[in-house]
DNA sequence: ATACCAAATGAATGATCATTCATTCATTGC
DNA sequence: GCAATGAATGAATGATCATTCATTTGGTAT
């Protein structure tokens, strides 16, 4: 305990409140992630970061405070992640196709004890109003850009009646069925062959974009209608 | 809470162990679905029940067995749904996904306190071995019969390199993935919405037997390989 | 009817937990 | 150096919860 809190602990006694808000989700993170989250208690928390009882009363008001502000960071950690990679992919919707999945089942997003988090939520996520809005918001935005990019991609030809919402929602579903698989039997999907399963629903689905492999296919091979 | 209780309860003031105990899965199942894992007790499940405090200690020895028990008894009810559908689902392969799928989208298993309890356990099962275990090997027996059935349907021919291990992995994927979808934003995503989501992946991975608009292609427009 | 036994009860117990707040401590401005 | 300010502490408090068990109840065999 004592290296788990040293490994985080702002070292200075006091900080500002800023860095030990961030400190103390980040410490929530990894009680919820170890011990889930009936069994996460203020006592787990603030040990895990290494300071006093009261510490989090003082800075969140409340426990359900502490566990909202958990939940948006790592929406909001989530949303910043997948902007910057479909900025960064260049104008091909293909590659932005390709991108956003890659983001899916890679670090920082694609991490056991994250992953633990979102599902922790998801679980609670029925009888607390407040977790089903920030969850429903996260989907909402990342459905409308995946949206997008699959107009795009079947705008540029070769694709007769697909239907980019029905291949978005597929999509995203099957990324959030992926990351079940990979928290209840790690041994049997990992994070690469999360992402081949999804490469291939995009092969077989924009197949003059894609090949079966999973892998780009270049401009001068593809077929335009 | 009067009303609710006797409309479940045993009218008997006794009853056999095995009535009583499905008797208290049950109201387990409304709790949970209704308050959360974090916020179902001893009292909300016995009173659920219409039954006294110690009923479930009486009957479970702890609320641990409880919890594992009614976790159980929704494995159980899921695996016995789809083996029966698939069971009357004649020998074409085809048929038999769609009655696979037709499961997971229909009532009793695609209800929404049932989803929540999947991911209200989902939830927990990282830092509980005993839940992980009995959702991986639900998964497993799923998992098996479904890539049996991919197999058959690509041997019956027309599908030159897809993978059947990746396919079903996919379609399970995504079916657990539409059930968060309802979970979270119901409005946003019906059972016949998250049906057709299914149905369409199934008709551009085997076009030579399902139509895109879901139904099953009859045999005389088959193209055989 | 009576006796017996398993089922069910619910008040009592002790443990755990979130929250409070009087006190201690470190930093900053003078 | 010396207040003054606000961050941090941790013991105390009261609430909630799982579990226990002495007692009651109802069904059944004699």
């Amino acid at each position: 305990m004592a290296k788990a809190a040293l490994k985080t602990a702002n070292r200075k006694r006091t900080a500002s409140k800023e860095e030990r808000q961030e400190q103390l989700i980040q410490a929530t993170i990894r009680s919820v992630a170890s011990r889930g989250l009936s069994d996460t208690t203020m006592a787990t928390v603030s040990s895990e970061a290494g300071l006093s009882q009261g510490i989090i009363n003082l800075h969140f008001q409340s426990k359900d405070r502490l566990l909202v502000e958990t939940l948006r960071y790592i929406a909001d950690e989530y949303r910043q992640t997948w902007k910057k990679a479909i900025a960064g992919a260049g104008d091909a919707p293909a590659q932005q196709l390709s991108a956003l999945v890659a983001v899916d089942f890679r670090l920082p997003v694609c991490d056991r004890n994250k992953l633990a988090i979102w599902f922790a939520f998801w679980g609670e996520s029925k009888s607390r109003p407040t977790y089903r809005r920030i969850c429903a918001e996260r989907d909402r935005a990342y459905r409308k850009e995946l949206v997008q990019v699959c107009e795009a991609l079947i705008g540029e030809g070769g694709y007769a009646d697909l239907d980019a919402e029905a291949i978005a929602a597929g999509l995203s579903a099957m990324t959030s069925g992926l990351w079940l698989d990979m928290l209840t039997s790690p041994r049997s999907m990992s994070r690469q062959d999360a992402r081949t399963v999804c490469m291939r629903f995009l092969a077989t689905t924009f197949d003059q974009h894609f090949t079966p492999a999973g892998s780009i296919r270049p401009a001068s091979e593809r077929r335009v209608s």
